[in-house]
DNA sequence: TATTTTAGTTACACATGTGTAACTTTTGTG
DNA sequence: CACAAAAGTTACACATGTGTAACTAAAATA
Protein backbone atom coordinates (compact mmCIF):
# COMPACT_ATOMS: atom_id res chain seq x y z
CA UNK A 1 0.00 0.00 0.00
CA UNK A 2 1.20 3.28 0.21
CA UNK A 3 1.51 6.11 -2.41
CA UNK A 4 3.10 5.81 -5.89
CA UNK A 5 7.23 7.16 -5.69
CA UNK A 6 7.95 10.18 -7.61
CA UNK A 7 11.69 9.11 -7.64
CA UNK A 8 13.23 5.62 -8.06
CA UNK A 9 17.00 5.40 -6.83
CA UNK A 10 18.10 4.71 -9.97
CA UNK A 11 16.67 8.48 -10.44
CA UNK A 12 18.51 9.42 -7.20
CA UNK A 13 21.81 7.63 -8.24
CA UNK A 14 21.61 9.75 -11.38
CA UNK A 15 21.24 12.68 -10.31
CA UNK A 16 23.95 12.35 -7.05
CA UNK A 17 26.42 10.92 -10.04
CA UNK A 18 25.86 14.46 -12.17
CA UNK A 19 25.74 16.22 -9.28
CA UNK A 20 28.79 15.22 -7.89
CA UNK A 21 30.56 15.45 -11.15
CA UNK A 22 29.29 19.16 -11.80
CA UNK A 23 29.81 20.43 -8.46
CA UNK A 24 31.94 18.46 -6.74
CA UNK A 25 31.71 16.90 -3.10
CA UNK A 26 32.00 20.07 -1.02
CA UNK A 27 29.67 21.83 -3.70
CA UNK A 28 27.02 19.13 -3.09
CA UNK A 29 24.28 19.63 -1.27
CA UNK A 30 20.92 18.13 -0.51
CA UNK A 31 18.76 21.34 -2.15
CA UNK A 32 20.93 20.55 -5.03
CA UNK A 33 19.84 17.49 -5.54
CA UNK A 34 16.14 17.60 -4.77
CA UNK A 35 15.89 20.03 -6.92
CA UNK A 36 17.60 18.29 -10.14
CA UNK A 37 15.11 15.13 -8.89
CA UNK A 38 12.30 17.41 -8.45
CA UNK A 39 10.84 16.67 -4.91
CA UNK A 40 10.99 18.66 -1.09
CA UNK A 41 14.66 17.90 0.36
CA UNK A 42 12.55 16.47 3.31
CA UNK A 43 11.51 13.08 0.72
CA UNK A 44 14.92 12.44 0.45
CA UNK A 45 15.89 12.70 3.93
CA UNK A 46 12.72 10.14 4.74
CA UNK A 47 15.13 7.95 3.04
CA UNK A 48 18.60 8.88 3.70
CA UNK A 49 19.27 10.34 7.59
CA UNK A 50 22.16 12.76 5.71
CA UNK A 51 24.23 13.61 2.74
CA UNK A 52 26.86 11.42 4.11
CA UNK A 53 25.26 8.67 4.02
CA UNK A 54 23.87 9.27 0.92
CA UNK A 55 27.22 9.61 -1.12
CA UNK A 56 28.74 6.62 0.70
CA UNK A 57 26.30 4.58 -0.68
CA UNK A 58 26.08 5.45 -3.68
CA UNK A 59 29.95 5.11 -4.15
CA UNK A 60 29.81 1.53 -2.87
CA UNK A 61 27.16 0.86 -5.29
CA UNK A 62 29.00 2.59 -8.38
CA UNK A 63 32.51 0.60 -6.70
CA UNK A 64 30.36 -2.77 -6.87
CA UNK A 65 29.05 -1.87 -10.22
CA UNK A 66 33.00 -1.37 -11.41
CA UNK A 67 34.36 -4.33 -10.11
CA UNK A 68 31.98 -6.14 -11.54
CA UNK A 69 32.54 -4.58 -14.70
CA UNK A 70 36.23 -5.11 -14.79
CA UNK A 71 36.31 -8.88 -13.30
CA UNK A 72 34.48 -9.50 -16.46
CA UNK A 73 37.29 -9.31 -18.69
CA UNK A 74 38.29 -12.17 -20.96
CA UNK A 75 41.17 -13.23 -19.40
CA UNK A 76 42.09 -16.24 -22.29
CA UNK A 77 42.80 -13.79 -24.86
CA UNK A 78 46.79 -12.46 -25.46
CA UNK A 79 48.33 -9.92 -23.00
CA UNK A 80 47.85 -6.97 -25.81
CA UNK A 81 43.96 -8.30 -26.51
CA UNK A 82 43.48 -8.35 -22.66
CA UNK A 83 45.04 -4.82 -22.17
CA UNK A 84 43.23 -3.59 -24.90
CA UNK A 85 39.84 -4.78 -23.08
CA UNK A 86 40.62 -3.64 -19.97
CA UNK A 87 41.55 -0.17 -21.03
CA UNK A 88 37.81 0.09 -22.66
CA UNK A 89 36.49 -0.93 -19.58
CA UNK A 90 38.27 1.49 -17.65
CA UNK A 91 37.16 4.61 -19.95
CA UNK A 92 33.95 3.75 -19.04
CA UNK A 93 34.31 4.41 -15.76
CA UNK A 94 36.42 7.35 -15.82
CA UNK A 95 34.45 9.98 -13.48
CA UNK A 96 33.82 6.95 -11.51
CA UNK A 97 37.30 7.68 -10.51
CA UNK A 98 37.04 11.44 -9.86
CA UNK A 99 34.06 10.66 -7.88
CA UNK A 100 35.61 7.88 -5.31
CA UNK A 101 38.40 9.98 -4.73
CA UNK A 102 35.97 12.47 -2.78
CA UNK A 103 35.69 9.57 -0.24
CA UNK A 104 38.16 10.85 1.68
CA UNK A 105 36.60 14.08 2.46
CA UNK A 106 33.61 12.85 3.85
CA UNK A 107 33.09 13.35 7.62
CA UNK A 108 32.48 10.07 10.09
CA UNK A 109 29.30 11.82 11.08
CA UNK A 110 28.03 8.11 11.90
CA UNK A 111 29.61 5.11 12.28
CA UNK A 112 27.71 3.32 9.44
CA UNK A 113 29.63 5.93 6.89
CA UNK A 114 32.99 5.07 8.89
CA UNK A 115 32.49 1.53 8.22
CA UNK A 116 31.06 1.72 5.15
CA UNK A 117 34.52 4.24 4.12
CA UNK A 118 36.20 1.08 5.20
CA UNK A 119 34.30 -1.18 3.04
CA UNK A 120 34.97 1.11 0.36
CA UNK A 121 38.91 0.75 0.84
CA UNK A 122 38.41 -2.66 0.78
CA UNK A 123 36.93 -2.98 -2.31
CA UNK A 124 39.59 -0.99 -3.55
CA UNK A 125 41.58 -4.11 -3.74
CA UNK A 126 39.09 -6.07 -5.60
CA UNK A 127 39.38 -3.41 -8.29
CA UNK A 128 42.98 -4.46 -9.03
CA UNK A 129 42.39 -7.99 -9.61
CA UNK A 130 41.65 -8.18 -12.65
CA UNK A 131 44.58 -5.49 -13.49
CA UNK A 132 46.87 -7.82 -11.54
CA UNK A 133 45.97 -10.63 -13.55
CA UNK A 134 46.71 -8.90 -16.74
CA UNK A 135 50.08 -8.18 -15.63
CA UNK A 136 50.89 -11.52 -14.84
CA UNK A 137 49.91 -12.33 -18.11
CA UNK A 138 52.55 -9.87 -19.53
CA UNK A 139 55.14 -11.23 -17.48
CA UNK A 140 54.58 -14.52 -18.61
CA UNK A 141 54.45 -13.68 -22.17
CA UNK A 142 58.17 -12.28 -21.70
CA UNK A 143 56.65 -8.31 -22.08
CA UNK A 144 56.76 -6.81 -18.62
CA UNK A 145 60.14 -7.68 -16.52
CA UNK A 146 59.51 -10.32 -14.19
CA UNK A 147 61.47 -7.48 -11.59
CA UNK A 148 58.95 -4.79 -11.97
CA UNK A 149 56.66 -4.13 -9.13
CA UNK A 150 53.33 -4.67 -9.79
CA UNK A 151 51.57 -2.10 -7.31
CA UNK A 152 53.37 0.61 -9.83
CA UNK A 153 52.18 -0.85 -12.88
CA UNK A 154 48.64 -0.55 -12.29
CA UNK A 155 49.15 2.74 -10.61
CA UNK A 156 50.92 3.75 -13.47
CA UNK A 157 47.34 2.36 -15.99
CA UNK A 158 45.08 3.97 -13.42
CA UNK A 159 46.77 7.37 -13.71
CA UNK A 160 46.72 7.00 -17.38
CA UNK A 161 43.48 6.37 -17.68
CA UNK A 162 42.24 9.72 -16.34
CA UNK A 163 44.75 11.39 -18.44
CA UNK A 164 42.65 14.42 -19.79
CA UNK A 165 41.43 14.16 -23.43
CA UNK A 166 42.29 18.20 -24.02
CA UNK A 167 42.37 17.33 -28.03
CA UNK A 168 38.88 15.82 -27.66
CA UNK A 169 40.19 13.32 -30.04
CA UNK A 170 38.01 10.33 -30.81
CA UNK A 171 37.62 8.16 -27.82
CA UNK A 172 39.36 5.50 -30.25
CA UNK A 173 42.55 7.09 -31.34
CA UNK A 174 42.62 8.47 -27.99
CA UNK A 175 42.58 4.76 -26.75
CA UNK A 176 45.06 3.87 -29.06
CA UNK A 177 47.32 6.66 -28.22
CA UNK A 178 47.19 5.52 -24.02
CA UNK A 179 48.08 2.01 -24.97
CA UNK A 180 50.99 3.18 -26.51
CA UNK A 181 52.06 5.01 -23.81
CA UNK A 182 51.81 2.26 -21.36
CA UNK A 183 53.44 -0.32 -23.49
CA UNK A 184 56.19 1.73 -24.64
CA UNK A 185 56.11 5.45 -23.00
CA UNK A 186 57.95 8.32 -25.22
CA UNK A 187 60.50 6.04 -26.76
CA UNK A 188 60.12 4.79 -30.09
CA UNK B 1 52.94 55.39 8.84
CA UNK B 2 50.40 53.77 10.30
CA UNK B 3 50.24 50.15 12.54
CA UNK B 4 52.42 46.93 11.62
CA UNK B 5 50.92 44.57 9.80
CA UNK B 6 49.83 41.00 11.87
CA UNK B 7 50.57 39.01 8.45
CA UNK B 8 52.43 39.13 5.48
CA UNK B 9 51.57 38.30 2.01
CA UNK B 10 53.99 35.12 2.33
CA UNK B 11 51.51 34.09 5.64
CA UNK B 12 48.46 35.04 3.87
CA UNK B 13 49.32 32.91 0.82
CA UNK B 14 51.43 30.06 2.85
CA UNK B 15 47.80 29.57 4.68
CA UNK B 16 45.63 29.78 1.62
CA UNK B 17 48.10 27.26 0.28
CA UNK B 18 47.64 24.32 3.67
CA UNK B 19 44.02 25.08 3.56
CA UNK B 20 43.37 24.74 -0.18
CA UNK B 21 45.62 21.40 -0.29
CA UNK B 22 42.92 19.89 2.75
CA UNK B 23 39.83 20.82 2.28
CA UNK B 24 39.63 21.66 -1.56
CA UNK B 25 38.26 24.87 -2.77
CA UNK B 26 34.74 24.33 -1.74
CA UNK B 27 35.65 23.51 2.04
CA UNK B 28 37.94 26.85 1.52
CA UNK B 29 36.56 29.61 3.81
CA UNK B 30 37.58 33.32 4.77
CA UNK B 31 36.79 31.97 8.66
CA UNK B 32 39.43 29.20 8.37
CA UNK B 33 41.94 31.32 6.59
CA UNK B 34 41.93 33.91 9.35
CA UNK B 35 41.79 31.24 11.92
CA UNK B 36 44.80 29.70 10.45
CA UNK B 37 46.41 32.95 9.88
CA UNK B 38 45.47 34.31 13.45
CA UNK B 39 43.39 37.43 12.76
CA UNK B 40 39.96 38.47 12.14
CA UNK B 41 37.61 37.98 8.54
CA UNK B 42 37.54 41.70 8.08
CA UNK B 43 41.48 42.10 8.23
CA UNK B 44 41.15 39.86 5.46
CA UNK B 45 38.39 42.02 3.52
CA UNK B 46 40.40 44.63 3.83
CA UNK B 47 43.30 43.47 1.31
CA UNK B 48 40.93 41.49 -0.76
CA UNK B 49 37.46 42.07 -1.40
CA UNK B 50 36.26 38.14 -1.70
CA UNK B 51 37.32 34.96 -1.46
CA UNK B 52 37.23 34.23 -5.37
CA UNK B 53 39.87 37.38 -5.82
CA UNK B 54 41.87 36.28 -3.27
CA UNK B 55 42.20 32.69 -4.13
CA UNK B 56 42.66 33.76 -8.25
CA UNK B 57 45.62 35.88 -7.42
CA UNK B 58 46.92 33.13 -5.17
CA UNK B 59 46.97 31.21 -8.47
CA UNK B 60 48.30 33.48 -10.48
CA UNK B 61 51.09 34.58 -8.14
CA UNK B 62 51.90 30.07 -7.94
CA UNK B 63 51.69 30.04 -11.60
CA UNK B 64 54.44 32.84 -12.10
CA UNK B 65 56.69 30.94 -10.18
CA UNK B 66 56.09 27.59 -11.58
CA UNK B 67 56.73 29.13 -14.76
CA UNK B 68 59.81 30.66 -13.71
CA UNK B 69 61.30 27.44 -12.18
CA UNK B 70 60.42 25.25 -15.57
CA UNK B 71 61.93 27.41 -17.14
CA UNK B 72 65.59 26.94 -15.77
CA UNK B 73 65.92 23.88 -16.58
CA UNK B 74 69.45 23.68 -18.45
CA UNK B 75 68.46 23.82 -22.09
CA UNK B 76 72.35 22.23 -22.83
CA UNK B 77 72.34 18.71 -21.35
CA UNK B 78 71.74 15.96 -22.68
CA UNK B 79 67.47 15.15 -23.80
CA UNK B 80 67.57 12.36 -20.53
CA UNK B 81 69.23 14.78 -18.52
CA UNK B 82 66.84 17.74 -19.45
CA UNK B 83 64.51 15.30 -18.68
CA UNK B 84 65.69 14.57 -15.34
CA UNK B 85 66.19 18.05 -14.33
CA UNK B 86 62.63 18.96 -15.76
CA UNK B 87 60.77 16.02 -13.80
CA UNK B 88 62.58 17.16 -10.41
CA UNK B 89 61.29 20.76 -10.82
CA UNK B 90 57.84 19.50 -11.77
CA UNK B 91 58.06 17.03 -8.51
CA UNK B 92 58.56 19.89 -6.27
CA UNK B 93 55.50 21.99 -7.94
CA UNK B 94 52.66 18.80 -7.84
CA UNK B 95 50.11 20.16 -5.34
CA UNK B 96 50.04 23.16 -7.14
CA UNK B 97 48.87 21.22 -9.64
CA UNK B 98 45.71 19.97 -7.96
CA UNK B 99 45.37 23.89 -6.76
CA UNK B 100 45.68 25.10 -10.14
CA UNK B 101 42.74 22.30 -10.95
CA UNK B 102 40.53 24.17 -9.03
CA UNK B 103 40.42 27.15 -11.17
CA UNK B 104 37.71 26.18 -13.49
CA UNK B 105 35.14 25.93 -9.73
CA UNK B 106 36.01 29.59 -9.32
CA UNK B 107 32.64 31.68 -9.89
CA UNK B 108 32.93 34.94 -11.88
CA UNK B 109 31.51 37.63 -9.16
CA UNK B 110 33.80 40.28 -10.48
CA UNK B 111 35.29 40.91 -13.95
CA UNK B 112 38.41 40.89 -12.23
CA UNK B 113 38.13 37.23 -11.41
CA UNK B 114 36.73 36.61 -15.02
CA UNK B 115 40.00 38.24 -16.53
CA UNK B 116 42.20 36.33 -14.23
CA UNK B 117 41.18 33.41 -14.97
CA UNK B 118 41.60 34.15 -18.69
CA UNK B 119 45.31 35.01 -17.76
CA UNK B 120 45.69 32.02 -15.72
CA UNK B 121 44.55 30.10 -19.09
CA UNK B 122 47.24 31.76 -21.13
CA UNK B 123 49.70 31.37 -18.63
CA UNK B 124 49.52 27.77 -18.78
CA UNK B 125 50.67 27.90 -21.95
CA UNK B 126 54.00 29.18 -20.69
CA UNK B 127 54.40 25.80 -18.53
CA UNK B 128 54.64 23.94 -21.78
CA UNK B 129 57.24 25.92 -23.01
CA UNK B 130 59.82 24.08 -21.66
CA UNK B 131 58.71 20.77 -22.23
CA UNK B 132 57.86 21.00 -25.57
CA UNK B 133 61.79 22.32 -25.85
CA UNK B 134 62.72 18.69 -24.19
CA UNK B 135 60.48 16.82 -26.01
CA UNK B 136 62.42 18.37 -28.93
CA UNK B 137 65.74 17.69 -28.09
CA UNK B 138 64.11 13.98 -27.52
CA UNK B 139 63.05 13.99 -31.75
CA UNK B 140 66.52 15.04 -32.47
CA UNK B 141 68.35 12.64 -30.51
CA UNK B 142 66.15 10.32 -32.13
CA UNK B 143 65.01 8.64 -29.30
CA UNK B 144 61.05 10.25 -29.92
CA UNK B 145 59.63 9.10 -33.20
CA UNK B 146 59.58 12.48 -34.92
CA UNK B 147 55.42 12.03 -35.95
CA UNK B 148 54.39 11.54 -32.34
CA UNK B 149 51.55 14.48 -31.21
CA UNK B 150 53.60 16.86 -28.70
CA UNK B 151 50.50 17.65 -27.25
CA UNK B 152 49.70 14.17 -25.97
CA UNK B 153 53.56 13.74 -24.98
CA UNK B 154 53.06 16.33 -22.37
CA UNK B 155 49.95 15.87 -20.93
CA UNK B 156 51.55 12.36 -20.81
CA UNK B 157 54.31 13.52 -18.80
CA UNK B 158 52.06 15.97 -16.63
CA UNK B 159 49.98 13.47 -15.78
CA UNK B 160 52.45 11.46 -14.84
CA UNK B 161 53.84 13.64 -12.41
CA UNK B 162 50.71 13.47 -10.28
CA UNK B 163 50.99 10.00 -9.87
CA UNK B 164 50.52 9.26 -6.39
CA UNK B 165 53.10 7.08 -4.49
CA UNK B 166 50.70 4.80 -2.54
CA UNK B 167 53.96 2.67 -1.68
CA UNK B 168 55.69 5.90 0.22
CA UNK B 169 58.51 4.97 -1.77
CA UNK B 170 61.54 7.88 -1.44
CA UNK B 171 61.14 10.68 -3.85
CA UNK B 172 64.15 9.54 -5.65
CA UNK B 173 63.63 5.91 -6.70
CA UNK B 174 59.90 7.29 -7.12
CA UNK B 175 61.23 9.59 -9.96
CA UNK B 176 63.17 6.79 -10.65
CA UNK B 177 60.50 4.81 -11.70
CA UNK B 178 58.29 7.73 -12.98
CA UNK B 179 61.49 8.79 -15.55
CA UNK B 180 61.18 4.52 -16.61
CA UNK B 181 57.81 4.51 -16.77
CA UNK B 182 57.67 8.27 -19.28
CA UNK B 183 61.01 6.59 -21.63
CA UNK B 184 59.37 3.09 -21.92
CA UNK B 185 56.27 2.32 -20.57
CA UNK B 186 55.33 -1.00 -18.98
CA UNK B 187 58.03 -3.10 -21.04
CA UNK B 188 61.17 -4.23 -21.04
C1' DT C 1 51.88 65.79 22.44
C1' DA C 2 48.15 66.09 18.98
C1' DT C 3 47.09 64.43 14.49
C1' DT C 4 46.98 61.52 10.68
C1' DT C 5 47.13 57.17 8.65
C1' DT C 6 46.85 52.45 8.37
C1' DA C 7 45.70 47.82 10.57
C1' DG C 8 42.73 45.35 12.95
C1' DT C 9 38.29 44.02 15.64
C1' DT C 10 33.43 43.69 16.74
C1' DA C 11 28.93 43.36 15.56
C1' DC C 12 25.37 43.33 12.31
C1' DA C 13 22.29 41.97 8.30
C1' DC C 14 21.78 38.69 5.11
C1' DA C 15 22.09 34.22 2.64
C1' DT C 16 22.34 29.33 2.37
C1' DG C 17 22.64 24.81 4.27
C1' DT C 18 21.02 21.01 7.71
C1' DG C 19 17.82 17.95 9.98
C1' DT C 20 13.16 17.28 11.92
C1' DA C 21 8.24 17.53 13.42
C1' DA C 22 3.66 18.22 12.06
C1' DC C 23 0.85 18.01 8.43
C1' DT C 24 -1.20 16.51 3.71
C1' DT C 25 -1.76 13.42 -0.27
C1' DT C 26 -2.37 9.19 -2.41
C1' DT C 27 -2.88 4.44 -2.59
C1' DG C 28 -4.37 -0.47 -1.30
C1' DT C 29 -7.31 -3.26 1.57
C1' DG C 30 -10.78 -4.96 5.12
C1' DC D 1 -16.17 3.85 2.34
C1' DA D 2 -13.04 4.55 5.95
C1' DC D 3 -8.68 3.94 7.48
C1' DA D 4 -3.91 2.31 7.59
C1' DA D 5 0.44 2.88 5.40
C1' DA D 6 3.74 4.96 2.62
C1' DA D 7 5.37 9.20 0.21
C1' DG D 8 5.64 13.85 0.04
C1' DT D 9 5.48 18.92 1.62
C1' DT D 10 5.80 22.93 4.64
C1' DA D 11 7.72 25.32 8.15
C1' DC D 12 10.79 25.71 11.86
C1' DA D 13 15.14 26.03 14.68
C1' DC D 14 19.74 26.04 14.25
C1' DA D 15 24.44 26.46 12.26
C1' DT D 16 27.78 28.42 9.28
C1' DG D 17 29.26 31.45 5.70
C1' DT D 18 29.54 36.34 3.47
C1' DG D 19 30.50 41.22 3.20
C1' DT D 20 30.37 45.76 5.53
C1' DA D 21 30.04 49.76 8.75
C1' DA D 22 31.40 51.65 12.96
C1' DC D 23 34.73 51.40 16.06
C1' DT D 24 39.54 50.83 18.40
C1' DA D 25 44.76 50.36 18.36
C1' DA D 26 49.24 51.53 17.12
C1' DA D 27 52.76 53.76 14.62
C1' DA D 28 54.90 58.01 12.05
C1' DT D 29 55.24 62.89 11.82
C1' DA D 30 54.45 67.78 12.36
Amino acid sequence: MGRDKKFSEQDLWHHTHQLLLSVGYQGFTMSLLAQSIGVSRAAIYKQYPNKEELIIQFMVWQMEKSIENLSNVNFSQSFEQQLEDLLVRMFDMRDLHQILGFASQINDVSLVVKQKKEVLNNMHGGLYIPLQQVIKQGKEEGIIAEDRNNFILLSFIFQLIDMPNHLNMPIESFLKEIKLLILHGISK
